[in-house]
DNA sequence: ATCGGGCAATCTGTATACAATCCAGAGCCG
DNA sequence: CGGCTCTGGATTGTATACAGATTGCCCGAT
């Protein structure tokens, strides 16, 4: 959406775009930003440590700036600090994510309920609109654009629940498990989307209950796999 | 218990009693707890501006920890940040806080439930202790305690969930609210313990579904207090 | 050969300095 | 007399500099 394009070009970097839009000055955001999609692309790896002037002369910034972003992303809670140590890409534990997703999933079923009290003509059109694309891109195989049409049908139903600070809760808990569940996603692309028209077949229907149940268990299920295969594949830690 | 005491004998500010206990070096979350503590206390009014020098030269710091305490409070939904325009101490809306309130009041169902399922009996032990203390400290009207109190038994009864996840959820939205809950704190004092003295025995008993529907109505009743109290008030606004 | 101590490099924590922006109020013009 | 512009002060945003701490390594002693 934004360029991100100025971010591989400066290597000398000497002066930013600062007017490539104007709209988003303060590079604390902008790196903020720019972090946390690499972190979610998985440019960083979980665990990695991040060196604030390392990544100060990538961002082409001072470290101040980069700071502050990584206070901002521990809030969040996709990075991990440690005092004196520093900031490493955030490791939830097996146990963190099964936490997580649990919250997650009491909290979906919640705003599902308020979505379906409502029923917003407008939302429910948008929310609409967002299946069929990720249906027929889930039809397709197109898994580059599954993630972002997948946080789109999340974002629009908790518009549709109209709690921002749930709605917050919910992304919070979403991007912190992303990527834990990167991996599956993909796997599960028709059933995400399959349980995504159910749910919203139940808000415009105004079943409460069934909304709120299906919320809950689309996110159970999809941890319910994760913890499987977490439990297959870590046999030999520690 | 933190001294707080070299915080009003600086004045000059030359050197600061680092080697005080040695446990907490970080200036940034000196300047955060005391921050944080002087909002809760009351000490800065909701919507007063924080600024950076000001903050800076009454805790003796320079700007850095004083920005990055605002920015972990602004995090904690204790302060909110304007771009270019500074910090603010958060005032929200009755309309937030009805949000806050319920959510916080589904996750503490979600979390007396768990703890109504594991029954740890040290953490129920933990609970009775603090539970005869604060019904003792509500029937003696000793106000000053109550806030901490009521604190501590929360932060048990989050212990006893043992959901790290949820109990954080559920302390920052106990403090975000707490500004607004302040004036009606020591009036329900005494139905305050006595829910909670309910909401222990389902526990004690492993009553899932009660402990849960206990907690729940909980925070919502101090909730309906609240916008009641608030809907005759605040009619004169905009 | 292994363990312990010390040293150096690296990194975070904090302070200070400078630039850019915003807001208020005074003054000017219509 | 009202509205507009312009300027000065106040405040945030960013950069740079320095100090303290931690880590890992190398070297020497046993």
């Amino acid at each position: 959406m934004r360029p991100t394009s100025w971010l591989t070009a400066i290597d000398g970097a000497a002066e930013r775009p600062r007017a490539a839009p104007g709209i988003e000055s303060p590079l604390r955001e902008i790196v903020t930003a720019e972090l946390r999609q690499a972190i979610l692309a998985g440019r960083y790896k979980p665990g990695q440590r991040l060196v604030e002037d390392r990544l100060a002369a990538d961002f082409g910034v001072s470290r101040n700036p980069v700071r502050e972003a990584l206070r901002s992303l521990a809030a969040e809670g996709l990075v991990a600090l440690t005092a004196r140590r520093g900031a490493t890409v955030a490791a939830p534990s097996a146990a963190d994510a099964r936490e997580m997703i649990e919250v997650r999933a009491t909290l979906e079923g919640l705003n599902a309920r308020h979505a379906a009290r409502r029923r917003d003509p407008q939302v429910i059109a948008l929310l609409s609109e967002v299946l069929s694309q990720g249906t027929a891109a889930a039809a397709a195989g197109a898994l580059d654009a599954l993630p972002d049409l997948n946080a789109r049908f999340h974002d629009a139903l908790a518009a549709a629940g109209s709690n921002r600070v749930l709605g917050d809760l919910m992304r919070s808990l979403r991007l912190r498990t992303s990527t834990v569940f990167a991996p599956l996603g993909a796997w599960r692309a028709r059933e995400t989307w399959e349980e995504h028209a159910a749910i919203l077949k139940a808000v415009i229907a105004g079943d409460e209950a069934l909304s709120a149940l299906l919320a809950e268990r689309h996110v159970m299920r999809a941890g319910d796999d994760f913890l499987r295969a977490e439990s297959g594949a870590t046999a030999a830690d520690s």
